[in-house]
DNA sequence: ATATAAATTTAACGCGCGATAAATTTTGGG
DNA sequence: CCCAAAATTTATCGCGCGTTAAATTTATAT
């Protein structure tokens, strides 16, 4: 490393002995310029650390390099996760991802959106906050910026989405707990945050009446993302109402599920599928935590790696122009048994 | 709103009909011009919703309004909370935040180092890897920006620490663990990620020796940021060792007393104050799902608040020039009593 | 060696805004 | 109504790079 500053692609192209807008064209495409010419770029790029002004680079330019990822909770590790699955597969594709997170507020949602207008980015992976989302706002963002949207469907928005396959769910976890059980309760919010929800809900529904049992549906108040508060407080509400029918529950997520297991312990209800337990309880999503709670939780494992990758990999389709009509991927979830069902 | 579409700030002064430079000002500072010129613009903005190029804006600026926030590891809840505070602060300050996660990998911190520097930012709020961390790399960052360093302190890095008084921490619980019980065991990773740890371990071998305990440390190994998944793995297998000396077990953090209490369920040990239990665990930090174990964790509550509240005020002062020397500040942590001890 | 295609160089403009200096207008106090 | 101070306007550069067209060099195939 030498201690010469180099202040622009000017000077770094004359270190090189390269012309600007050669130098220009390899930081745009490394593979675009002659070998020998990529090799006495990256011999000097080791020496002397030059970086294109990212500003001067993206401002005359009408499709930059930036990924906007847009989750409605981060404090969700859920999202967390997916959005760090998502981030990595962006980096790898040349792209700078920047994410945001609403913080489940309509109003940060849409400010973000205004955010990202002024960044141009080339495209937008956006798990939107669901129910309360400003659907006009997050259309017209769509109709100019190329928006893949994942988690939560919103309408046919955007260029596709990328999900679950929220019945499939349902029904696989009723399925099993029938097979090894009572048939379940399912424990739910009344006003759910997104779709998924309801689609869950017709999962059991569906299934149930499939298995030729009555249905029991618990929906309980709350608003907001703190679902293991709402499960604790609800849960031990519903609990003393006596408003679940059988000793199975189903909770309509995983985070509602570990507030639950919390409302059990405290009302004294011992959580497990073995003798002396007095009730069973399971969740869906496979959330991060599910694997620690006591008992740990039976539940249906999101397959975020297949729905991160399918969404990344349908943005840049769509960016490099194959785009086509909108499509909408669901992939399944997986039974992951433990000791609370 | 018109249906003109505004491109520049040229075009946008026109319809204000004030001229650019002041426009430009009010944009800088909108108390900078004068009432009636306030007005008009604000005016003219709620019709047009023209926003200046935010890459012509920072390009010809040597400080923009950027500040970047580093965490290390954004999956887990406690950083995400936190990152979202500070984030808040500020927005609410007029400053354009992006946030960043290290994701437990040194080179991962180095680029997002890189990355920042590219992005001018006024200032940058950073809460490092600690042990793994790129120390030179770090010092070379802070010596170009102002950074303030919160979480885990690295050396006298930055022009300022913000973070916990991990010590008390661990003199607060073992006091309350020995005034209601028997004196407590030490459970931690034998390579922590970051120096609190050592500052924990510490404090407990001071409280223990100034309540004239024998005190007992079980090092575990285990690297990487799955806490949870080491606390249970390595507790399971310190429970089956008879490593443990006593009936109450002190984690070094919360994460790891959550995997614990897992270890404690797989091993059928009871855990709880109460008369029939086998064991009490406490932590520390009051994470976001301490709450919701079962039983609930016992823990000291970080303060994270006036961690953040701190961390931004300290920075904005260093950028507005009050620049003074290295001053390190540690909050104290409250006890958080719940049903694990 | 020669023709042809491919890569690079040269030259020059534009992007949208920051910044500045000098000229002009507006404001507010007496 | 006048004047000094404050605010605004006018005019003009510069930032660092994208982008283009024409001229030139280099590589590849015949």
């Amino acid at each position: 490393m030498t201690g010469s500053k180099i202040r622009n692609m000017e000077q770094f192209a004359a270190v090189t002995g390269i012309s600007r807008p050669t130098v220009s064209k390899y930081f745009h495409n490394p593979q675009s310029v002659r070998q020998s010419t990529r090799e006495r770029i990256e011999r000097a790029l080791e020496q002397h650390d030059y970086r294109p002004n990212i500003f001067a680079m993206n401002q005359n330019r009408k499709l930059t390099k930036n990924v906007g990822i847009v989750v409605p909770y981060l404090a969700d590790p859920f999202f967390a996760e997916i959005a760090r699955n998502i981030e990595e597969r962006c980096i790898a594709a040349g792209y700078t991802p920047t994410l945001y997170s609403s913080h489940g507020e309509q109003s940060l949602e849409v400010e973000i959106l205004r955010s990202l207008r002024s960044l141009k980015p080339a495209g937008v992976l956006m798990a939107p906050l669901g129910r309360i989302s400003d659907k006009a706002a997050i259309k017209k963002f769509c109709a100019d910026v190329p928006t893949v949207l994942f988690d939560s469907s919103l309408q046919d928005l955007g260029i596709a989405f990328v999900g679950s396959d929220n019945p499939q769910f349902s029904m696989l976890i009723v399925d099993y707990l029938c097979r090894t059980g009572t048939p379940p309760c399912f424990f739910e919010m009344k006003t759910p945050t997104n779709p998924n929800a309801n689609k869950r809900r017709q999962g059991y529904l569906q299934a149930m009446s499939h298995l030729g049992h009555k249905p029991t549906i618990v929906q309980v108040p709350g608003e907001g993302w703190h679902f293991e508060e709402i499960g604790r407080r609800e849960g031990i509400n519903a609990i003393k109402a006596g408003r679940f029918t059988t000793d199975t529950v189903l909770c309509s997520n995983d985070r509602l599920a570990i507030g639950f297991l919390t409302a059990c312990f405290e009302t004294g209800l011992k959580v497990g599928r073995t003798a002396g337990c007095d009730i069973r309880v399971a969740g869906q999503d496979d959330h991060p935590f599910s694997r620690f709670t006591c008992p740990p939780l039976t539940t249906i494992a999101q397959d975020y790696e297949a729905v991160s990758r399918h969404a990344v990999e349908t943005l840049f389709k769509a960016i490099q122009g194959d785009v086509t009509t909108h499509e909408a991927t669901y992939f399944e979830g997986k039974l992951v048994m433990r000791d609370s069902a």
